[in-house]
DNA sequence: AGCACGCCGACT
DNA sequence: GTCGGCGTGCTC
């Protein structure tokens, strides 16, 4: 009878940190999955520690059954990057490791599992005919140069920045780079990620249309979390088994057990779904760095807009300066007849206040949709209006559970808050004076496709039809299936003024997109958090991106970004206009640094709900308290206030930043501090939740 | 986190 | 008299 510790599902402040104890006839890998008794049910487990002695007495160990002897252990890197995640973003590994896992072998019975597994071993892959090779482009001079960089060992490691601009064909050097890594070892697997769900289906296609011609059907699997339960298993299998050799998902298959992987590609590094927002807050581009490392491996991060961070880490090297711990790697140019789209801004200040348009712009729009170009629309936000509001009291549509207003949405006739959810039908006449003149403030996407669907009513295109005019956002695209619809309805052309939120903006691939209207970005460049510049720049490039991606006829004009504020001098937008991400990045790279924000300083925040803001602040003065009480002279910890959004789903919330220049040293004061904070907690009951963010992505 | 036990209010 | 509200406590 050996002793084995063992991983469970139990949250950090449950009392069960660490490992629990088990005896077992068997001796048990560690690594190997267990189902092990727990109160009065039986969970599932990750065995972490083999034979080990146990702090408590033997008779009251209970025993570990394994489900399933075929089913390989968790390897060594994977333990270890659980061990790091849990450690770094103050979870337990308990959590962590079956976070990590597929949900359902949690329920699965083992000789469900055998035949998943028999199943999976029956499908033998098709054996590789090595006459077969995919179609793929030829590589152009500066993709040719980039892979033979990648290929070179160099002395600063393994990771890399791929800075190339949209249209410069990132996608290709992904593939062909892993295609050289999975030829040089018939074991070797490849991870890729991509920030949403929405742009997994196109490359995956493109992904199979590599691969599968020279691995077999079923070389490539997906992970995210619209699959079903059962689909994630499979792939989680899969992937375990050594059978999938190229893993493509979002943040959660950072995860993923793959016991021959040899290269992490992680696309459009800088995007912020990266993050995970709730549970264990992990960033699965920093921890596919780490995972990196761990393995020993090659990891790709690629963007047009990187990362402050990844930029700064990939700074070369100067006389006074050793540079960052990545390689910078440049791809300049777009593939291709394709220029870069000429980037204008039009001065709202001289129109009339509530223009949704200027007219000068709704004619260029009508001049493209005629020359047979589409035109995109950009606004970051949803429904009618953000305000519904009386024209004789001061009744304003306030969400009664949270600090802002329900937004108004036409279409269904709703008044909607964003935040919780809270959904209620537009009342007829003002709840405060019963007045029937109920008006409304701002703009949002179904405002502007009923104002351009009206103007383009006015006139019949050239050849006689009329102009189609289409809204694609989060409520148009909520039916299952209604996402590609509306993309094919694009791409065959029935669309010609394709009006949206961000969505529309990343990744899609629309050729005949002539032009970009970004309807109005101005929110962005007054916002307390001092990442929004580095967002809007992001997200207004990859607009940018959206036009003119096919080569233009002779003559016509190139395509166009037009942008619509009352900060045309703003030196974002100067910098915007000249696609000069690096001067951008220079100019906010030395904000920071006055300032002392990331990436020169490193942050934490410690986030509090109660009822009553009053506890929560009090629960994170007294914390403070203790913590200052340590005195650790490399950390600065800011006075507890209420969030921006300081009320939601009637929780009032409140944080306090943790800050210090040197990682390790934060680290090490939030490893000690978390006792604290957890003893705080039984003083302060009213305290409904709390947790510790490191690394936030917004303040 | 689950899932118990446990001790007070409105119903068959 | 029970069904059930969620407060406290434990799980190797």
């Amino acid at each position: 009878m050996g002793i084995f510790s063992v991983l469970v599902d139990a949250p950090a402040h449950s009392g069960l940190v660490g490992a629990l104890d088990y005896t077992s006839e068997a001796v048990l890998q560690p690594g190997q999955l267990v189902r092990v008794p727990l109160g009065r049910r039986e969970v599932l487990g990750v065995v972490w520690d083999a034979s080990s002695s146990s702090d408590l007495q033997p008779e009251s160990l209970r025993e570990a059954k394994w489900i399933c002897p075929d089913l390989p252990p968790l390897n060594t890197p994977w333990r270890r990057l659980i061990q790091f995640t849990a450690q770094y973003y103050q979870r337990s590994p308990g959590e962590v490791a079956l976070q990590a896992l597929p949900p359902q072998l949690r329920t699965l019975q083992a000789e469900q599992l055998q035949r998943r597994l028999n199943k999976l071993q029956k499908a033998l892959p098709k054996p590789v005919d090595h006459g077969v090779t995919a179609w793929a482009p030829e590589p152009t001079p500066e993709q040719a140069s980039v892979l033979a960089q990648l290929a070179q060992p160099t002395a600063k490691g393994h990771t890399h920045l791929l800075f190339g601009s949209t249209g410069s064909g990132k996608t290709e050097v992904y593939l062909r780079r892993m295609q050289e890594v999975l030829a040089s070892d018939d074991q070797a697997q490849t991870l890729i990620m991509v920030p949403e769900i929405n742009l997994t289906p196109q490359l995956e296609a493109r992904v199979r249309d590599r691969f599968e011609p020279l691995y077999g059907a079923g070389c490539v699997v997906s992970m995210h979390s619209g699959m079903t339960p059962t689909q994630r298993l499979n792939a989680w299998l899969a992937a375990h088994w050594g059978r999938a050799r190229i893993v493509l998902g979002t943040r959660l298959a950072v995860f993923a057990s793959l016991p021959g992987l040899r290269l992490i590609v992680v696309d459009e590094e800088h995007d912020p779904s990266y993050k995970q927002q709730e549970g264990a807050r992990y960033s699965a581009r920093d921890l596919a760095v780490y995972r990196g490392h761990l393995e020993g491996i090659e990891v790709i991060l690629g963007s047009a807009t990187p990362s402050l961070e990844s930029w700064f880490q990939s700074r070369p090297a100067s006389e006074a300066d050793p540079g960052g711990r990545y390689v910078r790697l440049a791809m300049p140019s777009r593939v291709g007849e394709s220029v870069l789209p000429e980037i204008r801004c039009v001065d709202m200040r001289l129109m009339p206040k509530g223009t949704l348009f200027t007219p000068l712009l709704l004619d260029a729009m009508r001049e493209r949709i005629d020359r047979g170009e589409q035109v995109m629309v950009l606004l970051n936000r949803r429904g009618w209006a953000p305000v519904l509001m009386c024209a004789d009291c001061d009744w304003k549509s306030q969400c009664p559970q949270c600090s802002t207003y329900r937004v108004f949405h036409r279409e269904d006739r709703t008044l909607r808050c964003h935040h919780c959810g809270l959904t209620h039908r537009v009342p007829r006449h003002c709840p405060g004076c019963g007045n029937l003149d109920l008006g409304w403030q701002g703009r949002g996407t179904e405002q502007l496709q009923a104002f351009l669907e009206q103007w383009f009513a006015q006139d019949a295109h050239p050849s006689g039809r009329s102009y189609g005019v289409m809204r694609m956002d989060a409520d148009s695209t909520r039916l299952k299936g209604s996402l590609e619809r509306q993309l094919s309805q694009v791409h065959a052309g029935e669309v010609d003024v394709l009006v949206g939120t961000q969505m529309i903006a990343k990744g899609h691939d629309f050729r005949r997109m002539g032009m970009v209207v970004v309807a109005d970005p101005d929110g962005a460049l007054f916002s307390s958090d001092f990442r929004a510049p580095e967002r809007l720049f992001s997200l207004l490039l990859q607009a940018a991106g959206r036009a003119g991606r096919a080569a233009r006829e002779p003559g016509a004009p190139p395509a166009q970004v037009w942008i619509q504020t009352r900060q045309p001098d703003h030196a974002l937008f100067a910098a915007l206009r000249r696609h000069d991400f690096p001067g951008f990045a220079a100019q906010q790279l030395q904000e920071r640094l006055m300032a002392g924000m990331p990436p020169f300083t490193h942050q934490a925040l410690v986030r509090a709900e109660a009822r009553q803001l009053n506890d929560a602040l009090a629960f994170l003065n007294a914390a403070r308290e203790q913590g200052l009480d340590a005195n650790n002279e490399h950390i600065t910890l800011y006075p507890p206030v209420p969030m921006a959004m300081q009320k939601v789903a009637n929780a009032e919330r409140a944080q306090m930043l943790v800050e210090s220049n040197h990682r390790a040293a934060l680290q090490h004061f939030l490893a000690l501090w978390a006792h604290t904070l957890y003893a705080t907690r039984q003083q302060h009951r009213s305290v409904l939740r709390w947790a510790v963010d490191i690394d936030p992505q917004g303040i």
